[in-house]
DNA sequence: CAATAAATATACAAATCTGTATATTTTTAA
DNA sequence: TTAAAAATATACAGATTTGTATATTTATTG
C-alpha cells in the first residue's frame, strides 16, 4: 500500500476516534496527514469509503492483535475464555484506547441501511462468533448463549471506558465472566 | 412548559435518534415540528442547548417510567433486581426503541470535556447508582462492584439491540444476571 | 377595540461541508 | 535526459451548517 494512502489511513483513524466522525472533515484529514484533497480522493472514491476502510482496518488490527495473543500465550483451550478477558483489558487499558470503533461507528450512523451501520454490525458479529468459536473450544454446551453474554460484558465494558478513562470496567467483567463461564461449565 | 417548546423537544429527541445527532439540522427539526428557526432558538440559546435539554428529558422519562413500574408492579426488594431486568426488556423490545441516548450521545461526542459528553457520563453513573441502591436494598455484600456489572450487562444489550432489532440480547442478559446476583448473594 | 406578546416569513451572513477542475510541480522510471 | 506518473497548489461549485436581523402576521389579553 501506498505509503501516503496508510498515512491519511492512520490519520482518519485516529482524528475519527478522537473527534467523533461526522465532525471530522476532509478538509482537516488532508491538512494534518500533510497532504491534499486530491490524494485523498485518488485513494479513496469517497468519505464513506475512507469511514468504511477505517473500520475494516482496525477490526483487522484489533483481530489479529488478539490472535497473536493467543498464540505465543495460551495453548490450553480451557484456559483461552479467561485469558481472553486479560487481552481485553490490555487492549482497552492502552493509553491510546478511545472505545472501540464499530460501537462508535453504529452510534453515529443509526440507520440500519447504511453502508457504515452495516458494516459495525456484521463486526460485532463477527467478534461474538469468535467468542462462540472460543466457547466451543472449552467444551461450552450453549456457546452462542455465553458468546452473546460475554459480548455483552466486553462491549459494555469499551463503552465505559470509553465515557470515562480509567473507569476500571473490565476488571469487574472479568469478574463477572469467570462466575458466568464457570455457570456454564456446569451445565 | 410551551406546547411548541414541547413539540421541539420531541421533535428533535425522535430525529437524534433517528438519524443522529450531528446529521440533524435545526433547519431539519423545525420543519418537521412545523415551526420556525426563530422560534427554536427563542426557547434554546443554541443547538447544545437542545442537545443537552433532549438527553435531560430522555433520561428523566427513563427513570420516572422505571420508577413507576416499581411502585406497581413489585415491594419485594429482593426482586427488584430480577424485575429490573424484565423492565429493561419491557423497554427495549418497544417498537419505538432506537438505543440508548446517552450512549450513543457520547459517542458522537467523544471529548470528555464536551458538555453533551460530561452529561452523557453523569447519567451513566446515576443509573449505575440506581442498581447500587436496588442491590443495597437486596442484601448484596459488594453493591458497587454488582451495581458496575449489571450496567455492562444492560448497556451491553441496549446496544447490541440498537445495532441489530431483534438481536434477543436482554433474554441472555437476564440470564447472565441472574447467575450473577445469585453468586452475589451467596458472597 | 386596542395594545402587547407570540409566532412566522424571509433573507442573509459566515463558516463548513464534500467533491471536482485545472494547472503546476515533483518524483519516478526508461 | 526525457517521458510518464504522482503529488501539490489553488480555486471553485454547490450544498449545508448554525445563528441572526428585519418585517409581517397571528394570538392573546386588558
Amino acid at each position: 500500500m501506498s505509503p501516503l494512502r496508510a498515512k491519511i489511513l492512520s490519520v482518519a483513524t485516529d482524528l475519527f476516534q478522537t473527534r467523533g466522525i461526522n465532525s471530522t472533515g476532509v478538509d482537516t484529514i488532508v491538512a494534518v496527514a500533510g497532504t491534499t484533497k486530491m490524494t485523498l480522493y485518488k485513494y479513496f472514491h469517497s468519505k464513506e469509503d475512507l469511514i468504511l476502510e477505517v473500520l475494516q482496518q482496525g477490526h483487522q488490527d484489533f483481530q489479529s492483535w488478539l490472535q497473536q495473543k493467543f498464540e505465543t500465550n495460551t495453548k490450553k483451550p480451557a484456559e483461552k475464555l479467561q485469558k481472553l478477558f486479560d487481552f481485553i483489558e490490555e487492549w482497552v487499558t492502552s493509553p491510546d484506547f478511545r472505545g472501540m470503533a464499530f460501537l462508535k461507528a453504529s452510534a453515529e450512523f443509526p440507520n440500519e441501511e447504511n453502508p457504515v451501520h452495516r458494516l459495525s454490525a456484521e463486526q460485532s458479529r463477527q467478534f461474538r462468533q469468535f467468542l462462540a468459536s472460543l466457547a466451543t473450544e472449552a467444551g461450552i454446551q450453549d456457546t452462542e448463549g455465553l458468546a452473546l453474554q460475554l459480548s455483552l460484558l466486553i462491549e459494555g465494558a469499551m463503552q465505559a471506558e470509553q465515557m470515562k478513562r480509567g473507569s476500571g470496567a473490565v476488571k469487574y467483567a472479568k469478574k463477572a465472566a469467570k462466575v458466568l463461564i464457570d455457570n456454564a461449565l456446569k451445565s
